[in-house]
DNA sequence: AGACAAGCCTGTACGC
DNA sequence: TGCGTACAGGCTTGTC
């Protein structure tokens, strides 16, 4: 399920393989796949337009172009693979196909139909109806004790609650928050206004430390709709989780068996030794 | 067979 | 009353 590192890693790939590239062809088939705009027009507004950046705010991909902005969200098993032609294989739930300039194709395949693709015209308010709602990005934004400590004091909620929330922190999600509650040495239930200056230092290097690392390692391809980058490869950070997923499994730091649970309505993962 | 997992939106209920 | 938060439901389908 992607989150921010495997979003960073499609986009670090994006940036590094598409960029100067033009759309010549883009072909719709899912009927979910494109439901903020009529299908005819995103494909018209995309069709011919040259790829300048690519860029990421928490979740979302922000592919920009010499007119306009492709927005991509892959939401849970959403995945962009980048292949050579059209004769290559194509994945089952192939839902979305942009033919490039140089043959190849950028394709979106995405088995549970929630992600989705949009194209926003320049000042068009789309775009900043949906990055608008988002906090600073939990990667590239600074999130000191300073910034951190009043976002956290003020919301009455759980830890968990809090990390998830895209309004306050973007592109934290359920795996994510789990490993850098362990990393801070919280419980994911602690309630926010609970925390003090400390622990806000604490939670503050975690969040920076855990994304860097997970970033680094190109993500986490774990379970469910597991992930993989433009090329068909898996992250490696799964390989690091602490606690994500090893409800019963000893902690890696003290042995005490992981403990499984739900917070904010989500699965929940915690060393019970390690985090208060 | 049916529960479950996920992100995000919406609607509604509730507490301070 | 109003605000913020909590919770459930919807969307979907492969996996257990």
């Amino acid at each position: 399920m992607p989150e921010l590192p495997e979003v960073e890693t499609v986009r670090s790939g994006l940036a590094a393989t598409v960029v100067g590239r033009t759309v010549v062809a883009v072909r719709v088939t899912g009927p979910r796949t494109v439901r903020r705009q009529p299908v005819r027009r995103f494909a018209a507004r995309l069709t011919g337009r040259r790829v300048t950046a690519v860029g990421r705010h928490g979740k979302y991909l922000l592919v920009g172009t010499d007119r306009g902005t492709l927005v991509i969200h892959l939401r849970m098993t959403g995945r962009l693979a980048l292949v050579d032609g059209p004769q290559a294989p194509r994945a089952p739930h192939t839902h979305a196909i942009l033919t490039l300039d140089d043959g190849r194709e950028l394709r979106f395949v995405d088995p549970r139909t929630f992600g989705e693709l949009f194209f926003c015209l320049p000042g068009e308010p789309l775009l900043g109806q949906v990055t608008g709602r988002l906090g600073p990005d939990a990667l590239v934004d600074e999130l000191g004790p300073e910034v951190l400590g009043p976002l956290v004091v003020r919301r009455r909620t759980t830890l968990k609650g809090l990390l998830l929330d895209q309004r306050v922190i973007a592109g934290v999600g359920n795996i994510y928050a789990d490993e850098i509650c362990f990393a801070a040495g919280l419980r994911p239930d602690r309630r926010t206004e609970s925390l003090r200056p400390d622990e806000v230092v604490r939670l503050s290097a975690a969040l920076a430390a855990v994304m860097e690392r997970a970033v680094a390692a190109g993500g986490s391809s774990l379970g469910d709709g597991s992930y993989r980058d433009l090329f068909d490869s898996p992250g490696a950070f799964q390989v690091e989780h602490a606690v994500y997923g090893r409800a019963g499994e000893p902690c890696r730091v003290c042995g005490t068996a992981v403990a499984g649970t739900r917070v904010a309505g989500r699965s929940a993962h915690y060393c019970p030794r390690c985090q208060s």
